[in-house]
DNA sequence: ACGTTATTTAGCGTTAAGACTAAATATTAT
DNA sequence: ATAATATTTAGTCTTAACGCTAAATAACGT
């Protein structure tokens, strides 16, 4: 039985990328994956910032399942890749401020 | 000496904006008046949700400071107008990850 | 001046976010 | 098997967000 779409999974997809979205190092990680060709390894990642790794490895966890990142493993390393379709649910959702509302 | 956009209130700007949109509660506000023709009484807004007045309250305080609703006291009532420019900020952050990163 | 209506401020408790260090896991190399 | 590298998980701590109730302020009507 597959259901598609249903709205209440919709909702929690807002929640999840806005929420995701509200931490600036979030927002830096994404900003950053985006100029580098749109993956990069977690050590990469975790050089760029000052934080500890295990804080920046909760970030990108925040990322993956807002579905903003994907990983997988390559060798003793795991990669990001960001997934840039998703951000249209912001898009989406800015978009009822620019319909005029009759 | 005016300076003009400074750089560092910009990213402020950012934090403010994206901090206020991660709550669902003030995203429905902003939709709300949006709807509603773009402005409301306090009281108007706080009897669509269940929350009590004062943590309403403090939402529409968030929105204020990050720039997203004006307010003025009209008679003993305060009104609430949306700025829809001020979500311009978020569209273009996310312009970022259109340009194809040459 | 006094009461009523509309809204905010103060203060408190609970939950969740975000940071850290230390330990655990997974993969490759020797 | 052992060691080295790469990353995550566990556990703890601190701070901030969010909700509430009760009290304070502001504006109007009588």
């Amino acid at each position: 039985m597959a259901r598609k779409r249903e709205p209440k999974a919709r909702l929690d997809a807002y929640e999840a990328v806005f929420t995701a979205l509200a931490h600036p190092t979030r927002r830096r990680i994404l900003l950053t994956l985006n100029f580098e060709g749109g993956s990069m390894s977690a050590g990469e990642i975790a050089a760029i910032f000052e934080h500890a790794w295990p804080t920046i490895t909760r970030h990108l966890r925040v990322l993956v399942s807002a579905g903003l990142l994907h990983s997988e493993r390559d060798g003793r390393s795991r990669v990001y890749r960001i997934d840039r379709r998703r951000l249209d649910l912001v898009r989406d959702w800015l978009g009822w401020f620019s319909k005029d509302p009759g």
